[in-house]
DNA sequence: TTGACACATTCCGATATAGGCATATGATGG
DNA sequence: CCATCATATGCCTATATCGGAATGTGTCAA
């Protein structure tokens, strides 16, 4: 099996530094491909290309604007990034000897091993 | 060209759920191997080797103890993912009509088309 | 030293990406 | 209907993934 799809969630959409560059600027308002493509020195096709990922896990949308597509952004998608990577914020926010000692009291806390079962 | 690695950076290592489940894991305090492949239902190896990917991304760090090598993590490398998405918050907090009226003022203000030179 | 246990690495195959380039599709204005 | 601009797709190559199975490496205990 290779990697997951580009397409499967929008952990593998943002993987992609340009794909986030786009986002970025559709934080502005809806733009048309040839504008981010110009906009990030990158060519048309790949510029749709990222899109069409995009739209496909939701986070962009598309509509026609006469002979214009113009994209905007749907950050819906991203809330569950956010909340996921959140879950370790106070991982981040304490120094990593503190966080030892975090650790440390609810392991002590369970008065028990690192795991149960954690060998073998 | 191929994806980027999967070691490029945070955003690309935690696009693999199998990673993420393990960071997950590892909020509880440090891991060794076997016991993160067997709460996941992976084998030794695949979980060996994700972790390869979180240590070289710095989401993970490894301390030998004894026959075991033990895993903790290291979030700080996250928290440039939770700003970047945190960027996006004001996105999804209001509703696709609220933010398109939000936009649009955002051009009024400016006085000007969706964007300078967006077209051709 | 040897055996056993914990873990890392390697080789394989299947798959899918991102980039480059050419070209097809779509809508618009004559 | 045609020329044109704006986009989307198709094709090709190089690269790297993830999974599986086998095997290498390291540590401890007797």
């Amino acid at each position: 099996m290779a990697r997951a799809a580009t397409t499967s969630d929008a952990f593998n959409a943002i993987a992609e530094p340009q794909r986030r560059e786009i986002l970025v600027l559709l934080r502005g308002g809806e733009r048309p491909v040839t504008g981010l493509a110009r906009d990030l020195g990158m060519t048309q096709p790949q510029a749709s290309k990222h899109l069409r990922v995009l739209r496909e896990v939701g986070l962009v949308r598309v509509r026609g604007a006469g002979k214009q597509r113009l994209y905007g952004l749907d950050a819906r998608g991203l809330r569950p990034v956010h909340e996921w990577v959140g879950g370790f914020e106070r991982f981040w926010s304490e120094s990593f000897d503190r966080l030892e000692e975090y650790v440390q009291e609810l392991k002590q806390a369970r008065q028990e091993g690192p795991h149960d079962g954690d060998d073998q």
